[in-house]
RNA sequence: GGGCCCGUAGCUCAGCGGCAGAGCAGGGGACUUUUAAUCCUCGUGUCGUGGGUUCGAAUCCCACCGGGCCCUCCA
């Protein structure tokens, strides 16, 4: 904006605020109860000595030229230079004060609606100070108001003052920017934003919605209802404004919470399972997409992922195994004699070598018992995971120390008697 | 003291005078040599509360309760 003023664009508005300087005087007191002197003027020139804007105060105009004065204590964090003099106000000289700088810019851009942030648009606010000058200053209708609503992070405004700024600075590196910009633009503008990160799956939910309107941009099936006009979410949403649309919502996106769970995987080749999952090699774009997202998912589980979303090994028995039946826990006990040697041993403990070799011991050891692979797996992941279900067990136990494999086997298999089940096997 | 926005399913929200909805989460079922599987299937919820208008109110009006943001200057 400042770049305006030297080309003389403003000096018409600043001519007709000077001459009307008793009615925007009015208008403050009467919308926003402010004073000003009854020798101030809506200008501020720029001091000639200092260069300094703010603590300069007009006190007279002839028609041609001001009379201003650059005060030390005019206002309290800056302190002028004590210069005054004459000046013709225009071509760059001097800036108008905010308020009116807006209302001269509907009229010189013709701008017939602007929204603004609803801080501004309080009672007696900077809104209403704007639009009566627009009325009674420059004669003309001010442009139709729409107060859009804050980013609320976990019920509170997102603000860097007031101690919040760090799940500002840590969101931008855990989402992409066509996901954030998803968020901004997708609710209603009067609607505050609610958007809780931590240990919660709004993230996830993010980039599944932004997913949710390239399929359906691409012309895919989705689930549930869409917004109308969501094609034109998801254009504003992409980052590149020139992006090719149709390319961007065919594009192969992998599933964020997909990504989330193989990044714990030991040893899992990640873009071969994408390709896999596409059904085709992935082209350049979609592998930058690929690299992007699993940053992000990586970066998730750090930061906001909930536990539930975390899949580490527990360094104790979990509760959860007590929910084994004895099947479950007699084929614990057999896996655990392909460890060897066993924790009453001196020396290292060695197991199958490698993932496959632990996958066939499972299901070697599950049919040899009659028992069906699904609920051998569940046991598996009871007994390391605590949940039900997880990643490929084999190379799961494959990455862990032998001994400590066999022991926990070994626990779940023979749990002390107060934690069998009534009627267990003797 | 004043202004604006929001209270609808566990969560995020849509619906804004005409049979209370979606996604996610969750429950149940099927299938499976299992790296998130996938496919069926399941929604009574004082629509914040109380009044009012209406043949009919989540929806419009009034009041209240709760939550959030804003109200010097500067841009």
């Amino acid at each position: 904006m400042s770049d305006i003023y030297p080309t003389g664009a403003m000096d018409g508005y600043i001519r007709t605020a000077l001459d009307r300087a008793h009615v925007v005087r009015d208008l403050y007191r009467r919308v926003s109860n402010v004073q000003h002197p009854d020798t101030w003027h809506p200008v501020l020139v720029i001091c000639e000595q200092c260069g300094k804007v703010g603590t300069t105060i007009v006190t007279r105009w002839d028609g041609e030229r001001v009379y201003y004065e650059c005060r030390a204590n005019l206002v309290t964090w800056a302190a002028g230079c004590g210069h005054s003099g004459w000046v013709a106000p225009f071509g760059g000289r001097a800036k108008l004060p905010w308020n009116l700088e807006w209302a001269a810019q509907w009229s010189l851009f013709g701008v017939t609606i602007e929204p603004c942030g609803k801080d501004l648009a309080t009672a007696g606010g900077s809104r209403d100070r704007s639009d009566a000058i627009a009325r009674e200053v420059f004669e003309r209708e001010p442009p139709i108001n729409v107060a859009y609503e804050f980013l609320n992070i976990g019920g509170r405004k997102m603000s860097t003052s007031k101690g919040r700024g760090a799940a500002a600075h840590r969101i931008v590196e855990v989402i992409p920017p066509e996901q954030l910009r998803t968020l901004f633009i997708r609710p209603r503008p009067n609607h505050a934003i609610e958007f809780d990160p931590e240990g919660t799956d709004a993230i996830p939910r993010l980039f599944d919605e932004f997913d949710k309107l390239a399929d359906a941009t691409a012309g895919r099936p989705v689930k549930g209802e869409l917004a109308p006009g969501f094609e034109s979410v998801f254009r504003y949403a992409l980052r590149d404004a020139g992006a090719d649309v149709a390319a961007e919502a065919a594009a192969f996106r992998p599933n964020f919470g997909h990504l989330a769970f193989l990044a714990q995987v030991p040893g899992a080749d990640i873009p071969a399972r994408m390709a896999d999952e596409k059904g085709a090699p992935l082209d350049a774009h979609e592998r930058a997409i690929l690299d992007e997202r699993l940053a992000a998912a990586r970066a998730w589980l750090e930061s906001y992922a909930p536990d539930r979303a975390r899949m580490a090994v527990r360094e104790t028995t979990p509760e959860e195994a007590g929910a084994l039946d004895d099947e479950q826990r007699a084929f614990l006990g057999a896996l655990a004699g392909a460890v060897v040697p066993g924790p009453d041993h001196d020396g290292a403990a060695s197991g199958p070598a490698g993932g496959d070799a632990w996958q066939t011991a499972i299901f070697a050891t599950a049919a040899g018992l009659g028992l069906p692979p699904g609920r051998a797996f569940a046991a598996l992941y009871l007994a390391f995971l605590g949940r039900p279900n997880g990643p490929r067990a084999g190379w799961l136990l494959a990455g862990l120390e032998p001994a400590f494999v066999a022991r926990r086997l070994r626990e779940v298999a023979a749990p002390d008697a107060t934690m069998g089940p009534a009627g267990g096997a003797a």
